[in-house]
Order: structure tokens, then C-alpha cells, then sequence
DNA sequence: GAGCACTGC
């Protein structure tokens, strides 16, 4: 029989919130309870006996698919039904919902969309926002738009937000003074914490250390319970494990590792019952949603993968970085589920005492296009003065207005939204790839760019590699002729489902299916929407090389690269920024130059690269071509507005984006070269040595540099020797500077601000540079020498290999070169390093004083 | 030496 468990703590609060809900004076509430305090089933029913919510509907939002479901579930047996009639349930491809549907649980993104197609929520009387606390994107926005609705439209709208302690008066700030505010306790075992900071004689890996101490712990506590290690990554566990499994005193454990990718499968055999003592060793998946029965002891190695988004390279980027203290506590609280419990943290107390609260939420770690777009077609006008739950940074609004004008979605002077800003905001996807999706509808091929869109939105077709040789990979669906990486994505996908998404034969092709399936249903749903907009039947066969590429443009077109020689992976990226290229592209080969890339992504592993991945060749006049004129024709008269916009916006973005990177103003090198350049267009300056590499780079550049007819004109004059100059005359321009201050400082000024922490961290004491143009770094061996790479690369804009032998690096000289005839030849170029530096050292005195430029013979 | 956390429309 049905029933409810009337001694969990939410039920405290029973009274209180039926006085509140009946007297009617309640249209925001914030209820501060921990998880395991029966708030997620509780109040919505509490909510909905009080009667205060009439005939209306109460919306639930769940950060997860998961706890969606299972919620609804509980809540219907609890109440004597089944889901789909009182209780509901709505999450992607899945609702389970009637007319007679009274509380419905959903996850965030639903709601989001709901608004998109109802403003005002008709038939909803209460939205209850469940594991606020988490600050997820939709949530945030979900909050500030039903804020809206009941301030401008519903003032009957009842609003609930339900969190941990954190963000209560952040909310009832928010919320403003008429908000009610209710506590509950949870229900939660005492875990004691225990600091063990790395000893100084040891500096060794994590994985060293996490060994040491539970094997120390156990030596003094002996077994009681499971064991659950947090560490950052795929990486740290695989090593940890491997250590754990050859360690003599592990036998009789049984040891798992668990994050995100693995497969539900061996997700749950970690997960399960065991009758052996189990080590667990986790990613920040175990910290919210995979919960492990019996867990007494925690090993805490405070670290954790973080992505972040680098507004002013306009890069994500995914670095290891110190959790905050509420993720330690939601960490540590792991171990008390079923009983006393204890967690050791691998930092010092001192440490902790400096980390921040709480890690900074998710709108401020993201682009932003994608919710400026939903906010205007949700009828926001103005973004940047939008009542925000936490308001975004403004550069990172910038950016994504400028992005969203690229992409023509909204009016270059007014930013109202364009019709075709109106389309794109339909389709539950980066508007970047919903431009695409729009364009490939009107070639015919919108299953190609579908099914690709989507592969890119879900979890990897290609699980992560196991040691069996018999699994494929993506590259092994590469054909010699394909010109982009989304073809042998396609050809994955479609022999999966070919084969009917069968197990067996998906398995052996190295496919998750369920990866597949997922593509599949996404991939529809882009189309069903994406169809009645465009109307032109999709043809029968694939789109080829140059019609992938063309159509790609449209929404990639900031993501153009160019390879920087043969014999590297290293690119160049539009608007001066740097990538290494991913090794299985086929922009790997040699007789691609120029490329855009579907992902690019800044991943700290060995080293911090920018990872560029899905790559698709093309050419410069597609460019110049701009390709857009040509569906002109065939779209017909609609489309030629916004059509027209973004053409004229693409092309004003190929002129800009030097200008661009010099306005920046990032640091002085970028100017040095411009006069640099100057000079040596005069005739001031010669170039001194040869270096072979050059005539590589003449290639690569004439390629780039074509894009940019009138910078090269209006920069460096109408002379016939023209030399563009980047990167390092400058650092050689700027040596004294680091040579004679601690880096410290320096690094404070240019690394971008979200990566200040590296300079506590690991920022080496000093930066050296010899005569022979070779760097010389003294770091802190604890930092570690995968930052290096970063060090320099910010330094000096030079992506260095990750192979550092006695810490000298070379310095790699890029000149840029121009496409005139006489500056081709190595006797043009030869003499650069001259002595006539003194005369340039003058002029740069002059401009930047503040800096000590060196003495000539010291250069 | 071995490719990168977690969600969600």
C-alpha cells in the first residue's frame, strides 16, 4: 500500500507551508534543506493538498533525467497512481503527462523551452525549483524568466526555489523582501574531516599520495565500509587504479573506477552491492549524481576538471582546478549516508581557508549566444539590463551579441532579432550549428548536417578506448577524399544504424549504441523543426567535400585555421589565436592549408593545448566568395535580407579581425611589430639571419594573409615590400621585462583573468632568454612542467612541444611573410636581426616609455 | 606514455 514516510525532516515544515500557501500571500518561497530531506517529494504534494494552487499545474524542475523520473515515480506510488496521470513526468523524447496531470516533473531545459512557446505559462500555478544550488544554465535562466512572467503578466504565478545553504541570501535578496523563507535540517550521519597535506620530502603525484594515505589509514583504523577516492580525471584514475591493483595490501578489495563515460553497465557494477570492502575511485560524477550505498571513508584529492570560457579568445577551456569548499562538503558528506563517516582531504586547513566558497556557476562559464538568442526570442529586448539571477560579465555578453550579429540573428544597429535569428532560436542547439542546420536544409541536406549537429551535442559515439585491437575508431572510417571529419562521422553513425543499432555488431565496431540512438532522436528532432522552415525535399545522396565545407562557412566562418608548417599539427586560428590540431583529421594531410573546426577546446592534460578537432577543409575564395550570395538564388526572396546581412558582416569580419587583435592592445610586442614591419618596408632594417623555416611559413601565410587585402594596405603602406611581423621580434622586443622582474608580475598582466590561478600555483620564479634565442625557465618542480607550455605560450604567443629537456625550450621565430615578389627570397629576408635595432628601440621608447627596452647588443 | 569533468533542450 501506498504511503508516505511522515518522519522525514521536510515534513517540519508541513504546517508553516500550508499556512503560507492558504493565507495566499505567498508568491515566492525559498526552502533551505539539504539533499536526503524528502523536499523533492514532499513539497510539490504539500504544494498541491494546501489547495492554494486551484486547478493549475505544478511544474518541478530536476537538474537531471534521472531524478526526473524516479521522482515521479516515488511521488505516484506515493499517492496510489500510476505516471502519466496525477503525477507526470517530461523530460527529452519522453512525456509522460494527461490532462489530468497535477504535478509534473521536469528537467530544466523543458521548462526553458515551454517558455519559448507559452510566455506566460498558462495553466502552470507554481514552478518549484528543485537542487537550485547547482546553478546550472537552465536553471538560472528558467528562475530569471518565471521571475519576469510573474512581475509583468502572472502576479498569481507562485514561484518555489529549493536549495542547499549557499545561495539562500543571495535568493531572498533576489527575490526581494515579500519572499518567505523557510528552513528544514536534513537527515545526515557526522563526518568527521581530517587534513593530510602532501609532505614537503615527498612531491610526488596525487596518485602517490592518495596510496599513501589510505593505505596509512587503514594500517591505523583497519576496514570499515567502502572506500570512495575523488580525483579530476580519466587519467589520475587509471593510474591510481593500476597502483591499487599491483599494491599487496589492496587484496580482498575489490576497486572500481567510475566516471560519466563508462558505460551504465559498469557504471553499476561499481555502484552495487558488494559483500568485499570496494575502493571506488570517482570523478565529480559520485558527487552529485551516482550516490554509493555504504560509503564510511572519503579520500578528497580537491581537484577537480572545470570548464571555463575564455571570453577574449572566445575558446573553452576544460583545466584542472582546486574545488570549492561547498564541493568538499558535498564531497565529504559522501561518507555519511549510511552512518558515521570520516574524509580525508589531501590539502591543509590553511588551504582550504583560502579556496572559494563556491564554485562560480555556469553562466559565467560559458558562451553566451545560445541564452542572449532565447532571451530576445522570448520577447527580452534588452539582454544587458535583464533582471539576472547573477548577471553575466559584460564581456561575455559583448561577445555573444557580436557573435549572434555574425551569424545574422539578430539587427547589426538595433539587436532586435532578425527572422532568421527567430528560426534559429527554434532549435534547441549552439545557434552556430542551428545557422548551419538552417542552410543545409536549403541544399538538401539536412540528414548529413542533422545527424553530425547532433553527434556533437551528445556523449561520443566512440567510448573511450579500451586495449582490444579489434575496436575501430573514427579515423577508420575516413576515406582518402574526404575533406572534412564530419563525413566519417556520418559513416559511424550511419553503419550503426545500418545495423539496426544492434549490440552485438555496434560493440564490435567500436560504436556506443546508445550514443547512436541518442544521435538518432536528436538528430530528428533537429529536423522536425528545421522542415516546415525551408521546404526543400532533402536529396538522396550525401552532401560532397566543398558542399560541406560551403555550408559549414555559415556558421564557422570565426573558426577558419591554417596549419603553420608540414611538419607540425601547430595552427594559426583566426583573430591571432593558436590551436594544435587533432592528429586523425584530415586536415592532417599535407595539401590541406586552410580549415575550420567544428570544436576547440583548451584542455589541460599533459600540457594545455588548444585541442582543434572536426575539422573540415576549405578554400580561400569560398571565402571571397562568400558563399551565402549563391542560395540567394535559390532561397528565394524571404531569406535575402538576413542573407544579405550576414554577408555583409562576413565580410566586414575578415577586414576586422587584425585590427581586431591589435586594438586589443594586449601587450606592447603586437605594436613593436607593426613598426618592426614598418621598418623594415622602409628599407631601415634588414634581416640578419636565414632561418630555413621561413619559406615554409611564406606558403602558409600568402594563404592567410590574402583574407586581409586592405589591412596589408592600409597598415603597412603601398610599398612593394610588404612583411608582416608577429609574435616574436616582439618578445625580443620585450626581453628585458622578464629578464630582470620576478614573472610573476608579468604573468599577472597577460595571462587572461580566469587563469590567475596558475600564477600562485605554478608560476615559475624566472624567465630567461639567451642570446641564442633560447628560453630559459627556473620553475618550481611542485608546478610541474605542463605549465610551462603555457607560461610560454603566453609570454611569447609561441605553442612550444611538450618535450622539455634541462628546461631550455627554443624559440621558434615566426615571421609572417608577405606575398610580394621581392621579400620571397631569402636575400630580402636576410639581415632581419641587424644592428639597426637602436634606431627602432628609439621610436618604441618614445611610444612606450614604461617599458625598459634592452640595449642592442643584448637583444 | 595512453586524448578531455559534469549536466541539459
Amino acid at each position: 500500500m501506498a504511503s508516505r514516510d511522515r518522519s522525514l525532516p521536510i515534513f517540519d515544515l508541513e504546517i508553516d507551508l500550508a499556512r503560507a500557501a492558504s493565507a495566499g500571500d505567498f508568491a515566492r518561497l525559498v526552502i533551505e534543506a539539504p539533499t536526503g530531506s524528502g523536499k523533492s517529494t514532499q513539497v510539490p504534494q504539500m504544494l498541491l493538498d494546501s489547495g492554494s494552487c486551484g486547478d493549475g499545474e505544478i511544474v518541478v524542475l530536476e537538474p537531471r533525467r534521472l531524478a526526473a523520473r524516479m521522482l515521479a515515480r516515488r511521488v505516484a506510488w506515493e499517492r496510489g497512481g500510476e505516471v502519466g496521470g496525477e503525477i507526470g513526468c517530461q523530460i527529452r523524447f519522453e512525456n509522460r503527462t494527461s490532462r489530468s496531470t497535477r504535478i509534473r516533473y521536469v528537467t530544466e531545459g523543458i521548462l526553458l523551452r515551454q517558455l519559448l512557446q507559452d510566455p506566460n505559462l498558462t495553466g502552470v500555478s507554481a514552478v518549484v525549483f528543485d537542487e537550485f544550488h547547482e546553478r546550472h544554465f537552465y536553471g538560472d535562466v528558467s528562475l530569471a524568466r518565471c521571475v519576469d512572467v510573474q512581475e509583468t503578466r502572472r502576479p498569481d504565478l507562485k514561484l518555489v526555489v529549493m536549495s542547499a545553504t549557499l545561495q539562500v541570501e543571495a535568493l531572498n535578496a533576489y527575490l526581494g523582501p515579500d519572499t518567505t523563507h523557510l528552513i528544514s535540517d536534513g537527515r545526515m550521519y557526522p563526518v568527521e574531516i581530517e587534513y593530510c597535506p602532501p609532505k614537503e620530502r615527498h612531491g610526488d603525484a596525487v596518485w602517490d599520495h592518495v596510496l599513501r594515505t589510505l593505505h596509512g589509514y587503514y594500517k591505523d583504523h583497519g576496514v570499515d565500509g567502502h572506500a570512495l577516492v575523488f580525483l579530476p580525471g580519466t587519467h589520475e584514475i587509471r593510474k591510481t587504479v593500476d597502483l591499487l591493483r599491483r599494491a599487496s595490501w589492496t587484496k580482498g578489495f575489490a576497486i572500481h573506477s567510475l566516471y560519466g563515460e563508462l558505460s551504465p553497465q559498469v557504471q553499476d557494477a561499481a555502484v552495487g552491492p558488494s559483500a568485499t570492502p570496494k575502493i571506488v575511485v570517482a570523478t565529480n560524477v559520485a558527487e552529485t549524481s551516482i550516490t554509493i550505498d555504504g560509503v564510511r571513508l572519503v579520500i578528497d584529492s580537491g581537484l577537480e576538471r572545470r570548464s571555463d570560457f575564455d571570453v577574449r579568445r572566445g575558446i573553452s577551456t576544460l583545466t584542472i582546478e582546486k574545488i570549492s569548499r561547498a564541493s568538499a562538503d558535498q564531497r565529504a558528506g559522501r561518507a555519511g549516508r549510511t552512518g558515521p563517516g570520516r574524509c580525508l582531504r589531501l590539502w591543509s586547513e590553511g588551504d582550504h581557508a583560502a579556496r572559494e566558497a563556491a564554485t562560480r556557476a555556469e553562466i559565467h562559464r560559458m558562451d553566451l549566444s545560445e541564452a542572449v538568442l532565447v532571451l530576445k526570442a522570448g520577447g527580452i529586448e534588452d539582454v544587458r539590463g535583464f533582471h539576472w539571477f547573477e548577471a553575466p560579465e559584460p564581456a561575455a555578453l559583448e561577445k555573444a551579441h557580436a557573435a549572434l550579429k555574425t551569424l545574422g540573428a539578430i539587427d547589426e544597429e538595433t539587436e532586435a532579432l532578425t527572422p532568421l535569428g527567430r528560426d534559429l532560436s527554434r532549435l534547441p542547439l549552439a545557434p552556430r550549428y542551428a545557422r548551419v542546420l538552417l542552410e543545409a536544409a536549403r541544399h538538401g541536406y539536412l540528414e548529413f548536417f542533422a545527424v553530425t549537429a547532433a553527434a556533437t551535442q551528445s556523449r561520443s559515439l566512440f567510448p573511450p578506448r579500451k586495449r582490444r585491437s579489434s575496436d575501430l575508431e573514427l579515423v577508420d572510417f575516413m576515406e582518402p577524399t574526404d575533406g572534412s571529419d564530419f563525413q566519417a562521422l556520418y559513416r559511424a553513425w550511419s553503419s550503426a544504424k545500418g545495423a539496426g543499432f544492434h549490440f552485438d555488431t555496434c560493440v564490435r565496431m567500436g560504436i556506443n549504441v546508445n550514443a547512436a540512438r541518442e544521435i538518432d532522436k536528436v538528430a530528428r528532432q533537429f529536423a522536425d523543426i528545421v522542415w516546415p522552415l525551408t521546404d526543400v525535399p532533402d536529396q538522396d545522396s550525401v552532401p560532397d567535400a566543398e558542399t560541406i565545407g560551403r555550408i559549414l562557412l555559415t556558421g564557422f566562418s570565426d573558426r577558419v585555421c591554417a596549419r603553420l608548417s608540414e611538419a607540425t599539427l601547430a595552427c594559426a586560428i583566426v583573430d591571432g589565436r593558436r590551436g594544435m590540431l587533432e592528429k586523425a583529421s584530415v586536415a592532417a594531410r599535407k595539401d590541406v592549408q586552410l580549415f575550420l573546426v567544428g570544436e576547440m577546446v583548451e584542455v589541460e592534460g599533459r600540457d594545455v593545448t588548444v585541442r582543434l578537432s572536426l575539422a573540415t577543409r576549405i578554400e580561400e575564395n569560398w571565402l571571397r566568395e562568400q558563399f551565402p550570395h549563391d542560395i540567394q538564388e535559390r532561397a528565394g526572396a524571404a531569406w535575402d535580407d538576413s542573407t544579405r546581412r550576414v554577408v555583409a558582416r562576413q565580410e566586414k569580419r575578415f577586414r576586422d579581425l587584425v585590427l581586431e587583435s591589435r586594438q586589443r592592445g594586449e601587450v606592447p610586442r603586437e605594436q613593436a611589430a607593426e613598426i618592426l614591419a614598418e621598418q623594415v618596408a622602409a628599407g631601415n632594417l634588414v634581416l640578419k639571419k636565414w632561418d630555413p623555416e621561413v619559406e615554409q611559413w611564406i606558403a602558409r601565410v600568402n594563404t592567410l594573409a590574402s583574407f586581409f587585402p586592405e589591412y596589408e594596405i592600409a597598415r603597412i603602406g603601398d610599398e612593394e615590400r610588404r612583411l608582416i611581423l608577429t609574435q616574436v621580434c616582439d618578445g625580443a622586443m620585450g626581453y628585458k621585462d622578464i629578464k630582470e622582474r620576478p614573472v610573476r608580475p608579468v604573468l599577472r598582466e597577460w595571462l587572461p583573468p580566469h587563469q590567475s590561478g596558475l600564477i600562485e600555483r605554478l608560476a615559475p620564479e624566472r624567465v630567461q632568454i639567451s642570446k641564442d634565442r633560447s628560453v630559459k625557465v627556473t620553475y618550481d618542480p611542485a608546478g610541474g612542467k605542463p605549465k610551462i607550455a603555457v607560461l610560454i605560450q603566453h609570454l611569447f604567443g609561441i605553442k612550444t612541444t611538450p618535450t622539455i629537456s634541462d628546461g631550455r625550450i627554443p624559440l621558434v621565430v615566426e615571421i609572417l611573410a608577405p606575398n610580394s615578389r621581392p621579400c620571397q627570397t631569402t636575400e630580402d629576408l636576410a639581415g632581419f636581426w641587424a644592428g639597426s635595432y637602436a634606431g627602432v628601440r628609439a621610436q618604441l621608447r618614445g611610444r612606450y616609455p614604461k617599458h625598459a627596452w634592452p640595449e642592442p647588443d643584448e637583444v
